[in-house]
DNA sequence: AATGAATGAGGATTCATTCAT
DNA sequence: AATGAATGAATCCTCATTCAT
């Protein structure tokens, strides 16, 4: 695969025939594999049928006693990635501590996957805003089980008081998400750079500050908040320029 | 129209020959509308010449009379549609007093629009990401045309004191319509509602808060939260343009 | 015009429609010269009637008042552009004297109107093998014309005894033309140089010598002839290093 | 088929596909065999796809299996067309004895071949000067082939000492087969007949001629116009190839 | 005579999908 | 289960030609 796909071989591809013998899922599997990549290299549209078939070396009606369509390959390649990056995310997320720990994690998580898998992930953003309705129904699923993660990290942090209670969850989808695709979407296709770990960082550090209840906050909210952030960019800026 | 497509006939649709016969006009005008539909309800890739032919009742080879082709065609229906919003736009805007609730006109504005006009909207997203050259200028340039309205507003509160005047400007391509875009990705495809006066208000609210001067600020913490993101934001997207 | 076309205005274009009145005379003269140049720049199929139209500086429709249709027009083209060679041969023809002169003057003159004119000259000639009786026709009757000057001329020194009586006048159509074509046709296309008055002069002193009559052989017919040869090489040979 | 194309099937067109079942090979030999007629009767360009199809019977997708493109597709009828030539040039020659008799076959089995299939010949003739790049490759490879065996008669004839040493080989290409296709224009179109065997026996007489070593050369002044021209021509074509 | 808007047939090519073997 | 040959619909675009004005 061109694309490092994080513990992709975690989940189990849901089989799509009768028989579910072992020779039968490794050849779905592979499938599943390939058709990642194509999709990654050629986006949907692009991604053909015959070149998913011609490097698995079977034929292209094998491929239909597999899956149902190309949307269908699709959609199972779709889920099958967010399974494992939410596999991962749920494997390490026990052993991480800390409220500011776990949402860095996620960022970090995040925006590494959008620029090491911009491929599958740009075909994803792409045909999340198709006129087709599989494909913006097992896109909002996936999404929704991906993003959901965070909001019961944060959801969590409430009952806990680290959040403040009127803190309107879902927000987070938005700010976090919807800001970290349009920020990574040049980097996504080769233009540009961006450093992950200090782009993280500061954004955990600003968002956690900003959802912390009333009662923590500092004497002086302004200046305390500031100073992290100013540490937090020249952080950056030291990373940057040595890059 | 399948959509309602605010103030469509305002603008004058370039001609394409040097002769502009009223009758070629207002030919090219009802392709123009005809081919918004067809796009809107169908996607780029989805919809025919032939199809926008057949509704207009001319041959398909008079649609070439008319536009280059049919990738010049969807980009002067998205210039003539965005055309339309921005000249409605500021038609209002003069009407309406003070900073914050300018911006709340611009938020309700939008949203609505996406909500409203999902069709088109969402082609213009989809195509935004197509990586095609073309479209990519023609979407930067109708998009920088559009979000200028607002960062003019933003402008104008800086030098009335109402916005601190370090605030990136720029930036409110990415916080606004970045963050709207989200919020209504979910409604544009038919699923679940959005209650757009009330999103508009707590946006503009967090938004005139988060860019009001430091004297301003409140002691709530979570205030600041806003514009020291879009504060590391843009120190970062600083770094990735010098590069 | 791209090319030089020797003597074009010498010739009457035949009037298409009932009124022979001056303007519209200019006018089909102006639409037959803009005509050439199209087809000389971009061969028979690349070229469109809009862009004749356009360069004219007229409607599409026009040329329709004018000329029966596209296949029509490029035949008048070549008909005339053949008259006018034709022409100017006939008006040159009579102030030269001498079999090998005149010989002499026809293959240089010919050569030359293919290098020069190497467009219009490569439509004739990819157009004559075309599937299309009209152009085959009409080219096999110009050629016939062109070719028939020449054979005139053989034919004259034949009746003066300056050429053996047996010798098969037709041959010299396929002998000279068919070689000057072939040997003419890389430079056509901007491939390699030739030097047109050196090999005017080689084949029409070898072709003026091989019609001879056995009685005007020279005593020793080889070494005679092999000197000419000779010095006309050396004179091309001279010709060629010098540029 | 319409025209008489010796010796089809004696060549094994070659397979696209890696597997080459025999039924897969007979139909793409029956695509090459209708394609070679649609575009004899049609010419290239009048030729479509569609018909061929239609013809054989298949879906015109199907013909996209056996060759990749249209002019891929006459590509390979020309290689085929020409390779069944030589076959049978090859198969025929070691019968005859004699240079002259070798020659003369070669001139009547030329000659007729343009006149028998004429169809065939002209699109050959007319995409030889298309510059296409794809088929001025094919077509000058093929023809190399072609010319090759008369070249290689008149080599070995100069090393049995029928043919003088200095004799330009290379020549053959345009004195013969250029001749022979201005003779054969006009009948190609089914305009006038021509008396293969003369011509054939003409031709072959003057080429003997005129390649024979001096000793043997007769003292009729004519004879030695054709070497004379020839080797003018050669140098001439030595100087542009130089340059 | 001139216009020029409109026509509409025409064609190469792609590829997801099927089905007989 | 696997094959892979065959399908055939689907589409953008060109341009010579017409005809109402």
């Amino acid at each position: 695969m061109t694309e490092t796909s994080p513990e992709t071989s975690a989940d189990a591809p849901e089989p799509r025939k009768r028989s579910v013998r072992p020779k039968t899922l490794a050849r779905t599997r592979t499938i599943l594999e390939t058709a990642h990549d194509v999709f990654a290299e050629r986006g949907y549209e692009g991604a053909s049928i015959s070149e998913i078939a011609r490097r698995v070396g079977i034929a292209e009606g094998t491929i239909y006693k597999h899956f149902d369509s190309k949307k269908d390959l699709l959609g199972q390649v779709l889920v099958r990635y967010y399974d494992g990056l939410i596999a991962e995310i749920e494997a390490n997320l026990p052993h991480i501590t800390g409220f500011h720990e776990k949402l860095r994690y996620i960022f970090g998580f995040h925006l590494q996957n959008l620029l090491t898998n911009a491929g599958i992930s740009k075909v994803f953003l792409r045909e999340a805003r198709s006129h087709d309705d599989y494909f913006e129904s097992i896109i909002l699923d996936v999404n929704r089980r991906y993003t959901g993660i965070t909001q019961a990290i944060v959801q969590d942090a409430i009952t806990r008081g680290e959040v403040r209670a009127d803190f309107p969850v879902r927000l987070v989808r938005y700010l976090v998400f919807g800001t970290l695709e349009h920020v990574a979407w040049r980097a996504m296709s080769g233009r540009g750079r961006i450093d992950v770990p200090a782009i993280a960082d500061a954004l955990t550090d600003a968002l956690v500050r900003g959802m912390a209840p009333p009662a923590a906050a500092e004497p002086d909210p302004a200046s305390g908040l500031l100073d992290r952030l100013e540490a937090a960019i020249a952080r950056i800026e030291a990373q940057s320029t040595h890059k």
